[in-house]
DNA sequence: AGCCTGACTCCTA
DNA sequence: CTAGGAGCCAGGC
């Protein structure tokens, strides 16, 4: 973790299926320090969508969906798919999904 | 080369 | 609950 865009990438591909990280948690293992969430919000926003990248499984600190693609909005659809509820306003039991890299930590 | 914009988070009123 | 300010990087034109 040296602090860069590709630690960010990496964090967020350990990201097991059916859980989801909050930008502060994916910047603070990927080594940031202050400024965290900002980097990675913006290193997901420039990585392709082709990229074998999860970052639907990043969403923001209030446990809502960071970008705003409306009703249909791809990282939602996504993160439905892998078991993600989503409750009243979109919000997600970071509770019950947020993700723990404790049990990754290995 | 420079300027603008954008997927965040925290604190205070 | 909403509003405003601070702190960072990379990509596009």
């Amino acid at each position: 973790m040296t602090g860069s865009r590709a630690d960010i990438f990496e964090v967020v591909y350990k990201i097991p299926k059916g859980k989801v990280a909050t930008y502060g948690q994916v910047a603070a293992l990927a080594g940031f320090k202050a400024n965290e969430a900002r980097q990675v919000g913006y290193a997901l926003a420039a990585l392709s969508e082709h990229s074998a990248i999860p970052w639907h499984r990043v969403i923001n600190a209030k446990g809502t969906i960071a970008l705003k693609g409306g009703p249909d909005a791809t990282q939602r659809i996504r993160l439905e798919k892998e078991g993600v509820k989503f409750g009243a306003g979109g919000k997600i039991d970071l509770k019950r999904f947020g993700w723990t890299p404790e049990e990754e930590s290995a």
